[in-house]
DNA sequence: ATTTAGCATAATTTCGAAATTATAATGTAT
DNA sequence: ATACATTATAATTTCGAAATTATGCTAAAT
C-alpha cells in the first residue's frame, strides 16, 4: 500500500497543511500503525523531514512539529523575498517566451480559483486547490532561473513558510489583495522590469514582515 | 564508542573534506563495519545527510557522494554571494561593536594561517586548520544577521560548496589573492559600507562563477 | 507539605535477520 | 553475433524485538 516514499510525501503534505497541530509530538510507533508499517520506516521519514526543517528532532526526545513563531515567519518571508526576487529576475533573462507562457497559464489558474474564493463562501475542498495553485505560480516565477540549487532552497523555505501559516479553518480576508498582488507580479515579470518585479514580490509578502500575521 | 550523532557528524566531515571520492558509492553495510554499528544506523545518518545535500539518494539504488560539476559549483557560489551579502549587511546594522570585534578576531586567526601557508610549503596538517578558520570567518560575517533561517541556509550552501571543491592534495596558488580578499571584506564590513561589502564578497568568490575552477 | 530517591512504565534507539528489489551471469533463440 | 529470457547473486528495504534512555509515579524523609 504505502512505500517509504509515499509515507514521506504524505507526512510532508500533512506537515504543511494542518494535518498536525503546531508543537504536536510525532511518535513513530503511533504513526507506524496509521501507515501500517514499522516504526523504523516512520523514523527514517521523520529524520529526512527534520533535515528539511518541517520536523524538529531532539536526541532521546523524539520528533515534534515546530511551534509557531512570528520571528520564524518573518525570517522565512525575508528569505522568500530574497530567493523569489533573485530567481524571478534570472527567469526574466533566461526564460524567454516559453516561460512567460507558463507563468501566464499558472496565473490564469490561480486567478480563477481566487476569484471563486472571493465571490462565494469558501468550500473546504477549495482550500487545497488554491494552495497548490499558489505554490505553482510562485514556483513558476523562478522556474527558468537555471539554478536547481536556488529552486531547492526556495522549496524548503516555501514549505516552512506554509507550515508556519497552517491552520485548520482558514480565513480568506486577504484574498482581495492577493488577486491584485499576483496580477501585478505577473505584469511586472512579463514587462521585463527587474526592479519593479522585485518590488511587487516584496509588497505581496510585506504583511508577513511585520510580526503581526500568523494567519494566511 | 560512536553514537548516531557522532557518526552523522563524522560522515559529514568526511563528505566535505575528501574523506570520500566524488561519485563514490556509500554502502551502509560497509560503513557499518567501519563505525562498528548496524546498517540501519548508517542508513539513518545517510538519509539525513541526503536532505542536507551532501549525499545523493536514489530509491532502490542506495547512496552516493555527489559528482563534481562546474554548473553546481557556480550555482552554489551564486547562492553564497546572495546569502553572505545579505547576512553581512544585516550584521552591519545589527551587530554593533561586539560583532566587529568577533569579526576582527576571526580575520586575525585566518590571516595568520594564510600567511603561514603563503610563505612556507604547506604542511598537510595545516589544511583542516585553514579550512576551519575560513569557515569561521565567513560564518562570523553573517553571525549577527538575526536570522537563524538565513544562517541555516548558508551553512547548507557552504557545506555543499566545500564538497564541490574537495580534493585530496590541495594547491594553494590562490592564497595570495585570498589574503587580500579577506582583508578587504573585513575593512568594508567594519567601515559599514553596504554596497562595498557586497562587492568585496562577490569579488572574493567571482572566480568560481566562471565555470573554470574546480580547485579551491 | 515539599523535596528527593528509588522504582515502574513508557519512549527512543539500535540491532540483526527476513523480505524485497536490483544487478550480473549464464544460457537460449533468432 | 546479438538480443532476450532465466537464474544466481548482491544490494537495499523493511521489520519486530532487544537494549538503552527518559519520564512519571510512589513512598520515605525532612
Amino acid at each position: 500500500m504505502f512505500n517509504e516514499k509515499d509515507i514521506y510525501l504524505n507526512l510532508q503534505g500533512r506537515l504543511v497543511s494542518a494535518g498536525f497541530e503546531h508543537g504536536a509530538k510525532l511518535r513513530a510507533e503511533v504513526l507506524s500503525r496509521e501507515y501500517d508499517c514499522s516504526a523504523s520506516t516512520i523514523r527514517e521519514a521523520l529524520f529526512r523531514l527534520s533535515t528539511l526543517g518541517l520536523v524538529n528532532f531532539q536526541e532521546q526526545r523524539g520528533f515534534r512539529v515546530p511551534d509557531r513563531s512570528p520571528e520564524k515567519l518573518m525570517e522565512l518571508t525575508h528569505m522568500r523575498v530574497l530567493l523569489e526576487g533573485e530567481g524571478t529576475v534570472l527567469s526574466i533573462h533566461k526564460g524567454g517566451v516559453a516561460w512567460e507562457a507558463r507563468l501566464t497559464a499558472a496565473h490564469h489558474q490561480l486567478s480563477h480559483i481566487e476569484k471563486r474564493i472571493h465571490t462565494t463562501d469558501v468550500p473546504a475542498d477549495l482550500v487545497p486547490i488554491w494552495f497548490n495553485a499558489e505554490r505553482e505560480f510562485h514556483q513558476t516565477l523562478i522556474s527558468a532561473c537555471g539554478s536547481e540549487t536556488l529552486k531547492e532552497l526556495h522549496a524548503r523555505v516555501y514549505a516552512q513558510f506554509r507550515q508556519q501559516l497552517m491552520v485548520a479553518d482558514r480565513q480568506f480576508d486577504f484574498i482581495s489583495d492577493n488577486i491584485q498582488h499576483h496580477a501585478e507580479i505577473l505584469a511586472a515579470a512579463v514587462s521585463g522590469d527587474e526592479d519593479l518585479t522585485r518590488q511587487k514580490i516584496h509588497d505581496h509578502l510585506a504583511r508577513h514582515l511585520t510580526g503581526n500575521t500568523l494567519q494566511v
